[in-house]
DNA sequence: GCTAATGTCTCCTGTGGCAA
DNA sequence: TTGCCACAGGAGACATTAGC
């Protein structure tokens, strides 16, 4: 399955290599990496990705060392194409750091390895099929967000030579499905294709527990695009990605050179690339002058595709529709979001939550919990409020900063706590309950990893009325027309950080310098996590507070 | 009894939210 | 950046019903 036919549809010979993230990057930053807008302000990237990026990096390269130890003799390329070309033409078995570029598909990649089949070409040449290293997990435990089956070997077995097509599946995990890997790999595939080195169609994965996860680059994968009876190859799917940013990039490119005064093929949409994205600062102003759609949660580029197909094409236009007359529950819900975002409150009630109900206790504990980027905790703050005393909330930690962090031992000390805490209010007669703003889960997750660890039967706790997840309390009866995060939620009620930049992956980078011994960073993660456990204990005050004054989502109306 | 239409249920899959 | 979970919509399997 080669792509017998031109990807692109427009005249791409002037327009750059483009690498193999194209096809999964946000076309409009294809166009703008071009034409650069005039006024850019390039933004760092965040120091908790900055240090994944890194991580991601020194595995890649343990892992490499493993490869080439087993291999024995790994040839040296480092981004070398000719020396590439050269080493697949010799048909060195496993090649590393190649370079492959394909000036005629405008394409230029990098694959980690290449490693080579047993059997040739049709033309003759040694086939190899490209391999990524990737710092996480390759398999899945069900076949939900899987491949299928899988076909795995250790990472170091390529030094035997692979045969992926006499490869047995794998009792148990799966393979999972990762799509910007699978383009990834997509991409080498075609590169090796336009050399005459490519096998039928298979590739690798090394995952961060060191499995080689093979797959099949022509197996039906993805659903096709408004086809719901046929399914696409991650090469197919591929190739419509790629040509389209062929496209984008072709007409920006005779833009830039004064061939054409064309509008460019994409405009700005939001999506979850942007957070992270060079020329966000650019594209946020333009939408917010459009009162683009795709600002609004869960609206994405086909959602935003269908509304515009109905004739809505603006988050006004949507505040202002027939909820009656919108088709699914996601694009009324959209609908409600848009009311909120273009009235300008704050806050409101979200549609049939008339009465509030939020459990309260005489004796009411906070929970926040803070863990290290290998999954342990060293921290669970507390926060103890005894409202029939009336007297101050007084904030509780247990926390270990020592280099060799004994999780376990926080974790008996918190608990100890919270019993001795839950015990007390109840021999008093008064009634309890613990809070937490789980979203995700983390705080069950934990519980349920220490609880069995140490004996206690921490599940009857998670299911009981006493322990609350706020999170979900304030989903139930509140929108803020986007994020329910607690940074979110908390703010819009008036909770403010001492510390600037309160997010969660800034914490990993304070952790690492406070077990180094800076007690200015121990004492700012524990400020942190008083500070989101106060904002929990704001969010119930507030909320109780306000509750009878918050405007009902369905009366909002857009305003200028 | 066979077939097609319809309804119900479960599983799959994509997406978003959250945390670290 | 990764990982996990929740949710919603779609697809497919299966059961039921109506018509012949």
């Amino acid at each position: 399955m080669t792509a017998d036919k031109p990807l692109s549809n427009r005249d791409v010979r002037r327009a750059p290599l483009l690498d193999a993230r194209a096809a999964t990057r946000c076309p409009l930053r294809t166009h703008l990496m071009i034409e650069p807008p005039e006024h850019v302000v390039e933004q760092p990237l965040p120091v908790d990705v900055l240090v994944r990026i890194e991580e991601g990096r020194a595995f890649e390269d343990q892992v490499m060392a493993e490869v080439a130890a087993a291999v024995g003799d790994l040839p040296t390329l480092t981004g070398d194409e000719a020396a590439t070309l050269a080493a697949m033409a010799a048909g060195v078995p496993v090649i590393p750091q190649a370079e492959l570029r394909d000036h005629e598909g405008r394409r230029t990649g990098r694959p980690d390895l290449l490693v080579a089949l047993p059997d040739p070409t049709p033309g003759g040449r040694t086939a190899y099929m490209p391999v990524e290293v990737k710092a996480h997990l390759v398999t899945a435990k069900a076949k939900g967000g899987s491949l299928g089956p899988l076909r795995a070997c250790a990472h170091t077995d390529v030094a035997d030579g692979l045969d992926p097509a006499a490869m047995a599946e794998v009792e148990g995990p799966w393979t999972r499905k990762r799509t910007d890997d699978l383009l990834q790999l997509a991409h080498y595939q075609r590169l090796l294709e336009h050399h005459g080195h490519a096998g039928p169609g298979w590739a690798g994965v090394i995952g961060s527990d060191r499995t080689l996860a093979l797959v099949d680059l022509t197996a039906p994968t993805f659903q096709s695009w408004r086809n719901t009876t046929g399914r696409w190859s991650t090469l197919e799917k591929y190739d419509r990605e790629f040509g389209f940013r062929l496209d984008v990039a072709a007409l920006a490119t005779d833009r830039v050179d004064g061939l054409t005064d064309e509008d460019p093929l994409v405009v700005p949409a939001r999506s979850s690339e942007c957070d992270r994205c060079r020329f966000e600062g650019v594209c946020t102003p333009r939408m917010e002058d459009a009162d683009e759609l795709t600002l609004l949660p869960k609206v994405t580029w086909d959602v935003r595709q269908r509304l515009h197909a109905s004739g809505l094409t603006t988050r006004t236009a949507l505040a202002l529709a027939d909820p009656t007359a919108l088709p699914t529950k996601a694009i009324r819900e959209a609908a409600d979001h848009a009311r909120v975002q273009t009235s300008g409150v704050p806050l409101a009630k979200v549609r049939g939550a008339d009465v509030l109900e939020l459990p309260r206790a005489d004796v009411e504990v906070d929970v926040d919990m803070e863990s290290t980027a290998d999954g342990r905790v060293y921290l669970w703050g507390c926060l103890v409020t005894d409202r029939r005393a009336g007297t101050p909330p007084e904030y509780v930690p247990f926390v270990d900063f020592a280099p060799e962090l004994d999780d376990t031992a926080v974790f008996v000390a918190f608990w100890d706590w919270l019993q001795r805490t839950r015990k007390a209010a109840i021999d008093a007669e008064r009634s309890f309950a613990a809070y937490c703003w789980a979203g995700g889960g983390a705080e069950d997750r934990y519980l349920r990893l220490y609880g069995p660890r140490i004996g206690v039967d921490v599940e009857s706790f998670i299911t009981s009325p006493e322990w609350v997840d706020l999170h979900r309390v304030a989903r139930a009866h509140v929108t803020t027309g986007g994020s329910l995060g607690l940074k979110v939620v908390a703010g819009r009620l008036g909770f403010q950080w001492r510390d600037d930049d309160p997010g969660g992956g800034q914490s990993m980078v304070w952790y690492g310098d406070a077990v180094a011994g800076s007690h200015e960073q121990q004492r700012r993660l524990l400020d942190y996590n008083a500070d989101d456990v106060e904002a929990t204990r704001w969010v119930r005050e507030r909320l109780a507070e306000v509750w009878a004054d918050l405007p009902r989502v369905g009366d909002l109306m857009p305003t200028g």
